[in-house]
DNA sequence: CGTTAGTTTGAGAGGACTCAAAGTCTGTGG
DNA sequence: CCACAGACTTTGAGTCCTCTCAAACTAACG
């Protein structure tokens, strides 16, 4: 049922695996032999609160987030781009449904893996296992984040903390995404907006 | 410099891992040999930022919380009680220093191994690592909860949401730690608190 | 060029914060 | 066993920020 990538040319996973940590030729092979090309346009959704995930993908071109619905509005998780490993962590690492939607916010263009194609490198090849501690580090990190941003009280202070971080993600991102990441309405994000391109009259 | 529990009794380490999955006598062995118990006074530090923690404990008796300070204010990341497991996870995990302070509540009884021990039953008996899932289900599981709770925006719904989970701990913790768990100040905790003990005159 | 999603602007209300001060509890030493 | 110091909790008044609801404006896309 999945494509594999072009003979020849290496799985974008295989060569994302490589930079962090060389590896056996023979490594690669079994990446590009076991890993897939995923395309995905802009709003389609890769997976839904009660599924069973089993894939994790890298982002290769495009940006991803995953968001909750509670009551009438959307909470943003995360936002990833390139050169990020996406999952349902739930899913993934704790074998549990998902609890939120994973969506693209651009056309994507992601490669993917299974859990299973994954265990089997953790065993057989211990230096996959950083790729493993990676992930981990990513998603704790991105909790961690978002636990910082929401504990902020000033909105002002929560919008400046993302810049800071992701400013490159700003151009990209709809407002009504970044408002709903950084939990505090369309409105007041745009009151902010205007407050700061315009400086302060001092 | 660290004693062992007392000959024919077993650790509360061996007995929690025992509960959560059967594990042979030679594991429970190693474990009573390579765990130990440590004391703790309410007050008492056990982790500073900075520190190298190369230490998991188990608490048999008491509370502990992981604080950081922030400006002026101490922000609490968790809180756990009796049969939970406490680590810093940045230096267990990722083996970083803490960020945080990791302080007894109450007076504590806890029970300690190192990070070299549980490598070693991770290596040899496959079913520890059903606790090392365990640890990072609770850890991930309360950045999780924390990101809950600092997503309403209603003090009092975020109190509800607590007192609904960890009910229990109502009673042992000071209102001043509770507050800064829950992102508001003391003051505000404490109107609440009254506001619901008396119910709305309806 | 029209429809829809996304963004901006405005006015008003409510909730949490700050600062200040009065109570209450706890543990220690006399 | 009591008294006292220090920490913890409650209460009060006033301010400021963000939210809500409403409506105008803009951009993107067929």
């Amino acid at each position: 049922m999945h494509h594999n990538f072009p003979a020849g040319t290496n799985s974008p996973l295989a060569d994302f695996v490589s930079h962090i940590h060389p590896v056996k030729q023979e490594v690669i092979q079994y990446i590009n032999k076991h890993s897939f090309p995923h395309f995905m346009r802009r709003g389609e959704v890769l997976i839904r609160p009660g599924e069973y995930s089993s894939h994790l993908y890298l982002i290769c071109k495009g940006a991803v987030r995953a968001y909750m619905i509670e009551g009438s509005k959307e909470i943003t998780t995360w936002i990833c781009a390139e050169n990020e490993i996406i999952t349902s962590i739930r899913g993934f690492l704790l074998r549990e449904p998902a609890v939120e939607y994973i969506e693209a916010i651009e056309d994507c263009e992601l490669a993917g893996a299974s859990y299973d194609t994954l265990q089997y490198l953790y065993q057989h090849h211990i230096e996959m296992n950083v790729m493993g501690r990676k992930l981990l580090e990513q998603y704790y990190g991105a909790a961690e984040e978002r636990n910082i941003i929401s504990r902020l009280t000033r909105a002002e202070s929560k919008y400046n903390y993302f810049v800071e971080r992701n400013g490159h993600l700003l151009n990209r991102i709809p407002l009504k995404i970044i408002a709903s990441y950084l939990g505090m309405t369309t409105e007041t994000l745009s009151r902010i907006r205007k407050r700061i391109s315009k400086p302060p009259k001092s």
